[in-house]
RNA sequence: GUGCCUGUAGCUCAACGGCAGAGCGCCACACUGUGGAUGUGGAUGUUGUGGGUUCGAAACCCAUCAGGCACCCCA
């Protein structure tokens, strides 16, 4: 045991149990993403370095990415993101494809991270965006989104919320401070993390940053001014249309929402666990009109989020929702009495398979008890048993294991009369 | 990359310089044609690794590896 190798540092191993977590957020996201109408894609894996390099951040690509040397000497990098795929198989297509486009894909990602709780070097993310229209409403509808996948997975206002702000807004409020363009960047990171640090701390950060005390009152004015959207045209019909598309209690305007990637042009959004152990986001997003043309596309508007699967899942299991965990698919084992009965038992299983039903049977003989024990940690439904007794008469004795009820029934009965178990829950 | 904390049985942990233990789980039996409950018994460890201090180290010191948490960044 001491001599395994070790998975590598921040790696996923899916056991069941986990797998299971994971087809969960999967089966949600699959069935919102369709519920709107979204169709489903993906990109590799592997990318060369130089479609980050256009366009992510340095961070993203020095500091974040797995990047190795492929055999032809070309740098590759495992990909640590999905849109700038997503810009490219655009671009490449802009001509063919119908807009306006709407794509969700559900995959693997990973990024060269300290692994912490929420974080991991290895993860999954849920990707969807509208691409091609202008407009609140669009923004609306991918906050619906997110809202109704949270409603979906059983997570309510109450607990979690988006917040939403709005680049162009926050422009507005940094020209009226006559704070110049380019501390910009690093004032709205600062703004960004002002939730996690205490408010002095911040304060003097921000007049290390270069603001005067005037500047730092009025913006911790704006920062405080929860009405500050009603000045916002777009805003004032972004939550026209949320109130519309029935999701409005999950969302609040929140000026402090910056988010740090470079590509936002407006409407930015993140949902966050409201009184949970993490502050993490749940997932991000926001509207990104200049991408396309960066990466050398006709300009496109466009609009979108991500949500990785470990913060969600973390979530989920800590507020109990995740669905209680069948350790097998199969609802009926067929015990093997001896040596003797060993094919008559294969037969049986074979018989119920064909009529649809998962079957397992008990790979040797064994004492029953001991195959029954492995039913119930299996958490089967239902025991067969075939002995002498049962044989010579053509018949078989089938068990439920929840209700501890066992019945003899003829051999050819055996279908219908599982048939019928399984119906009765 | 920086800081703090933690590594003891399969899991959760105790022992804090003096014989390495408990609970849960596992296996067997009570009960050789039937699971969940109960009882009895049993197995499992180079105390992460390497070195040092000491009559004696799981414990103290140094190094190293791994993990957790936070910073950074972000899904």
């Amino acid at each position: 045991m001491k001599n395994l190798i070790q998975p590598i540092k921040g790696t996923r191993e899916f056991y069941p149990e986990q797998m299971a977590l994971r087809n969960f957020i999967y089966e949600k996201v699959r069935a919102v993403s369709q519920a709107f109408g979204y169709q489903e894609w993906d990109g590799p894996y592997i990318e060369s370095i130089d479609l980050y390099a256009a366009k992510s951040g340095e961070e993203l690509v020095k500091k974040q990415s797995f990047v190795f040397e492929d055999r032809g000497g070309d740098l590759v990098a495992l990909r640590p993101e999905l849109t700038p795929s997503l810009a490219r198989m655009i671009a490449a297509r802009q001509n063919e494809l119908t807009f306006p486009l709407r794509w969700w894909s559900f995959g693997p990602f990973w990024r060269y991270e300290q692994p912490q709780k929420g974080r991991s070097r290895e993860f999954f993310q849920w990707n969807i965006d509208l691409l091609g229209v202008d407009s609140p409403e669009a923004d609306a509808e991918l906050i619906a989104v997110a809202a109704a996948f949270l409603r979906s997975v059983g997570l309510d206002p109450r607990r979690t919320a988006v917040f939403v702000n709005n680049r162009r807004l926050m422009d507005a409020q940094f020209d009226a401070l006559d704070i110049p363009h380019e501390k910009r960047l690093e004032i709205s990171n600062l703004i960004d993390r002002r939730s996690k640090m205490d408010s002095a701390k911040w304060d003097a950060n921000a007049l290390e940053l270069g603001l005067n005390e005037k500047q730092l009152d009025a913006m911790k004015n704006v920062l405080g001014d929860y009405d500050l959207w009603k000045k916002n045209e777009e805003l004032v019909r972004l939550f026209a249309a949320l109130e519309a598309l029935g999701v409005k209690e999950y969302v609040q305007f929140d000026p402090n929402i910056m988010r740090g990637l470079l590509y936002y042009t407006g409407t930015v959004f993140e949902a966050f666990e409201i009184s949970g152990s993490l502050k993490r986001a749940i997932l991000g997003g926001g509207r990104y009109d200049n991408l396309l043309a960066d990466v050398g596309g006709q300009p496109l508007p466009a609009v979108g989020f991500a949500m990785g699967d470990v913060v969600i899942g973390i979530i989920l299991q800590e507020s109990g929702l995740v669905p209680e965990f069948h350790p097998s698919p199969a609802s009926v084992l067929v015990t093997v009495f001896d040596e003797s009965m060993l094919a008559k038992s294969y037969a049986l299983s074979s018989t119920l398979r064909r009529a649809g039903v998962n079957v397992m049977v008990y790979p040797e003989p064994a004492r029953l008890q001991k195959q029954f024990k492995f039913a119930d940690k299996m958490k089967l439904r239902i025991a067969i048993t075939i002995g002498p007794d049962e044989a010579e008469k053509g018949q078989v004795a089938v068990k439920d294991l929840k209700s501890g009820a066992q019945q003899i029934v003829p051999e050819d009965a055996a279908v219908e009369f599982v048939g019928h178990l399984l119906e009765s829950q």
